[in-house]
RNA sequence: GCCCGGGUGGCGGAACGGGUAGACGCAAGGGACUUAAAAUCCCUUGGGGUGCAAACCCCGUGUGGGUUCGAAUCCCACCCCGGGCACCA
């Protein structure tokens, strides 16, 4: 990179920024008036886990994106609310914090300040009086307060759940920490499941209306799908299965045109009718199964293409359909949690069934024939899961096709047994119970007398304890139950010595709520206040990055649904609007400290200042999709922006009208920078401004009429260059309490256009014309074209086709 | 395996519901200014060919087919890259 030497009166933006940066904060530029807004605006932006490392570009260039946005409706008259904080919980913190031998609550704090100045250099439209942290206890209080709403509304249970547990560490690992099977740490020793009691936020109950909102929503298609995926809803029957024992199976079925084929039923090792129907010369090999299964870690438990095992219980249940008695089977191909942890098998249509028929020699009945034939006319081979067939083997059902049979058989078993249609979901209850010290503690007392006391809400916040044993140990709990101070309370109800609940809150909860208390940050009584809250919410615009798409946004919007269901906020979706942003790679690969190829803010911020650094990651590609950082590309940016600079101290005093065809260039610009600014297409927005500054320049130079719209439209993407300008222009006011320029369709249209002419549609000549040129017109100019005539004569013209104001295309033959 | 994106010059990327492929920028080459360089300004720049020239022709949007007067855009098959899900009955 050349240094850039700075010429008197050139644009210098390490001057510039320092200076409004300065002037933004002494006249309170970026705060928002919360009590009387005129049209509110609430643009968020997903807040950031202040690292240690610092500001990533990733970071900024997500939020530049937004704060784009956001300066964007300001100027277009909204009264725009950009809050921003930190989400500071979580074991990111704390694995950190253990790394480096520093207790968490004085890394995050110094993270924060180093995040905040970083920030605040970006020159983002911050309203910092509202700034807020996930470890604050004026924060995680209200985190605590509304777990203990979900507990009084039966949301939050606690129930027994496997997880994945080392035995050399002693402690639970989270799937990621698994690889292979093995210990993250222990390379060879094998991670099991183990159960523990947990508390969960019972997200399923909401998993249909979760559903069905999605598509009311004005989101990314991206992420609504992958939305949609992780909720899973699969349609189906509940089907009963009597056994000997009185009691039947129930299985969870999609295709009940298949019953007549299912010549099995396996439940899961966990299923708790395994016991009752084991027969006492199985009991051994089931119980050694059972075992073997709960000796394995729930990420490999759960890969599907392991060779399928499983043990012949002794028993027999009664296919309702056939009446016929089918064995049952142990296999852990079924999993407790899905459906009803017990399935029919119908090897002939499903290939998993299919497998475990072959492998344990089980009978096959084919029900479902396939209209597709094979190459020959001769039949598909099986398994075949086609809906697309006829029933046979299937009783008084042969012949119906498979779709209809659905409805049918799920009907006709339900008459004489047990059947019932149901909608089955993919989404798990969410766990947020987490054996760790950094996060806010579950509000629970458990006393032997009364119970599980939830604490009450009047001695909230449970602090979280200060202390520097907070290494997570061998017995699997929480650190915090070692602090016996803390440990042991008074029942709330009772009085007599209690124990606290030791585990702390998952981050997602943290984060699944923060937007809400935004414009309440002033209320220490309350978690945010009825009345910003009508005035505020629900966001307006909510951008950030899709790695959140399934989790965090999910999690919030149960969350909004489940206060809105108990009358604690009027609306039940907390997003109206919510748009993924990309990634950046560098050079055409991802970024990452090993390659050594991480772009640093800072760097650039100094060399080039700020508004650069800002428009050029805009520059990069659309914002939706991401881009491709270069070094090199940098300076295009600047030289454009060194080009406006002189542009406006060139500007000539008095005024002049702009001449016509400044003038449409100026609308036609409008046009397309509100267009793309509003589909966030940032790229191409910057470049219509430099096709708008290419125009001035090679007009001879800018008037300030000229220049006045485009330091507007340019004002978003690099505020305090646009901000100087301005002044300099010898306005008074903010740049960003001017209004965004008026679009007028009748003067950006251009009166002559080049009209292509094409022969067999091959361009072979443009000719002028004027923008209403009819057909027989065109066609007569078209005809006299040298070129077109060298290709057209002596043939016959077939057809002609004639688009208005664009082509003609001449058909010979 | 399944579900989404995406493959366009030397590079990042443009191209409204099929209608001038390569906007804008980077890099490169040439020129002006300068003692020189930087900066700045002007010109050229997808590949190939014909022509002294003005011009003109052919090829070209991952690959192979198709639909159409006309395809980067629509359809079918396939290859590659990125992301998500993954024994979910």
């Amino acid at each position: 990179m050349n240094e850039l030497v700075q010429a008197p009166g050139a644009y210098d933006p390490k001057a510039v920024e320092a200076k409004w940066r300065e002037r933004w904060e002494e006249s309170r530029t970026n705060a928002t008036d919360l009590d009387h807004p005129g049209k509110p605006y609430f643009n968020l932006m997903m807040f950031p886990y202040p690292s240690a490392e610092g500001l990533h570009v990733g970071n900024v260039f997500a939020f530049v994106g937004v704060d784009i946005h956001g300066r964007t409706r300001r100027l277009q008259g909204f009264d725009v609310f950009e809050p921003l904080g930190f989400d500071a919980f979580g074991i990111h913190s704390e694995n950190y914090a253990l790394k480096v031998n520093t207790h968490p609550g004085q890394l995050i704090p110094q993270n924060i300040r180093r995040f905040r100045e970083q920030l605040k250099r970006v020159g983002l439209m911050i309203d910092w009086d509202h700034e807020l942290s996930t470890t604050d206890p004026a924060y995680y209080k209200w985190t605590q307060w509304i777990f203990l709403q979900l507990f009084k509304a039966g949301l939050a249970v606690k129930k027994s759940a496997p997880v994945n547990w080392c035995p050399e560490c002693k402690t639970v690992l989270a799937n990621e920490q698994v690889i292979d099977g093995f210990c993250e740490r222990h390379p060879d020793v094998k991670v099991h499941q183990r159960f523990l009691e947990q508390w969960f936020f019972a997200i399923t109950k909401y998993a249909a209306r979760l559903l069905e909102n999605l598509e009311t929503l004005d989101w990314s298609d991206s992420t609504r799908l992958m939305q949609t995926n992780w909720i899973g809803a699969s349609k189906g029957a509940d089907l009963e299965f009597p056994t000997p024992t009185g009691d039947p199976i129930r299985v969870f079925t999609t295709r009940p045109d298949t019953v007549f084929g299912a010549t099995w039923v396996v439940l899961a090792p966990e299923h708790p009718m395994v016991e009752s129907l084991t027969a006492a010369e199985q009991r051994a090999d089931v119980e050694a199964y059972r075992r073997q299964t709960a000796e394995m870690d729930i990420v490999s438990r759960k890969v599907g293409d392991k060779e399928k095992t499983g043990v012949f219980t002794g028993s027999y249940a009664r296919n309702p359909a056939t009446g016929e008695d089918i064995p049952i089977w142990v296999a852990d191909y079924v999993l407790m949690e899905y459906g009803t942890g017990a399935i029919m098998a119908v090897p002939a249509h499903d290939e998993r069934d299919f497998e475990f028929a072959t492998k344990f020699d089980l009978p096959i009945v084919k029900v479902v024939e396939p209209n597709e034939r094979g190459p020959d006319g001769e039949p598909l081979a099986l398994p075949n899961t086609t809906w697309e067939g006829t029933l046979v083997n299937s009783g008084q059902f042969d012949g119906m096709s498979a779709g209809e049979a659905v409805t049918a058989i799920t009907e006709w078993l339900e008459s004489i047994g047990g059947g019932a249609a149901r909608t089955q979901y993919r989404l798990h209850d969410w766990c947020i119970s987490r054996q760790r010290y950094w996060g806010p503690p579950i509000p629970i007392i458990y006393c032997d007398k009364c119970g599980t006391v939830p604490v009450p809400e009047e001695d909230l916040p449970v602090v979280l304890p200060e202390t520097d044993d907070f290494r997570p140990d061998e017995s699997g709990v929480s650190p915090l139950a070692r602090l016996d101070s803390w440990y042991h309370v008074p029942c709330p109800k009772c009085g007599t010595t209690a124990r606290r609940e030791t585990d702390v809150s998952d981050t997602f909860l943290d984060s699944s709520w923060y937007f809400l208390r935004y414009p309440s940050t002033d209320y220490s009584d309350r978690a945010f206040d009825p009345e910003l809250t009508k005035k505020w919410l629900p966001v307006s615009q909510y951008i950030g990055g899709n790695e959140h798409a399934v989790l965090h946004l999910m999690y919030s919007r149960f969350i909004t649904m489940a206060l809105h269901d108990l009358e604690l906020l009027p609306f039940e979706e907390p997003y109206r609007s919510f748009k993924a942003h990309g990634t950046i790679v560098r050079d055409g690969a991802k970024m990452s400290k090993s390659r050594g190829n991480v772009v640093i803010p800072d760097e650039y911020i100094d060399r080039w200042g700020a508004d650069t650094f800002r428009m050029y990651l805009m520059f990069l590609g659309p914002y939706q999709e991401g881009g491709d950082f270069r070094d090199e590309g940098i300076a295009g940016i600047r030289r454009f922006l060194d080009k406006v600079w002189t542009a406006v101290s060139a500007a000539p005093a008095n005024a002049a009208p702009l001449a016509p065809t400044v003038q449409r260039k100026l609308h036609q610009t409008v046009g397309k920078v509100t267009d793309d600014t509003e589909g966030l297409r940032y790229n191409t927005a910057i470049s219509a401004l430099m096709e708008y500054l290419n125009t001035l320049r090679s007009e001879g130079g800018a008037s300030a009429e000229a220049l006045n719209p485009l330091l507007i439209m340019l004002a978003p993407f690099a505020p305090h260059m646009a901000e100087e300008c301005w002044e300099r222009l010898g306005h008074g006011e903010s740049i960003f309490d001017a209004t965004w320029p008026a679009y007028d369709e009748a003067l950006a249209r251009e009166d002559e256009i080049e009209l292509v002419v094409q022969v067999n549609g091959r361009v072979r000549g443009r000719v002028t014309a004027t923008r209403d040129i009819t057909e027989d017109d065109a066609r007569a100019l078209a005809l006299g074209d040298e070129t077109v005539k060298k290709h057209v004569d002596g043939k016959e013209i077939r057809k002609v086709i004639f688009v208005p104001g664009r082509l003609i295309n001449i058909v010979v033959g």
